[in-house]
DNA sequence: GTGTATTTGTTCGTATGTATC
DNA sequence: CGATACATACGAACAAATACA
């Protein structure tokens, strides 16, 4: 699922497909997703890619992170 | 004991200094190792790094983990 | 029965060093 | 040089189960 040798970096890719869990409800509003920890394992990446990961997702507003407790999924923006 | 600066990492020397305990016969089969706690008061290390390193030690079958409990020596494998 | 201390489990935050492209 | 990525290490906080007085 996830090219290393890619022209997309790995962080962007694990950011793109947990954006899809998202999208396709697997991954519910105020649910935590998956932990740094978590990631790492799941794609086999070291922490500071997982955590670069999360941070895009969190700079696109899909995700808000509560310290030492965990990545919870953004509420669906009222309209 | 333990060189913060030398080529092996920290938590490789604790787990070595560890396994040779046990290799004497200093910590006895079923007999619990010291504490995460322990470890990082002993070796003046951060707790993941205590972790890190009896990780190490469970990795290599010297020791199982009993949650809430502590860690303990393996039996000697029957032979 | 009740509270307290101990121990491992788990999480995110931060920094440093190395290597590669 | 900057971006990416890995490994190591320290810090801080809280949870949960156990052990014991």
């Amino acid at each position: 699922m996830i090219d290393p040798d890619g022209p997309t970096p790995v962080y962007v890719q694990i950011a793109h497909a947990i954006a899809e869990r998202i999208a396709r409800g697997d991954l519910a509003p105020n649910r935590p997703i998956p932990s740094e920890t978590q990631i790492q394992q799941e794609y086999g990446v070291a922490r500071a890619t997982a955590r670069h990961a999360v941070a895009e997702l969190r700079k696109r507003g899909l995700v808000y992170t509560v310290p030492q407790r965990g990545t919870y999924v953004s509420e669906t923006r009222k309209r």
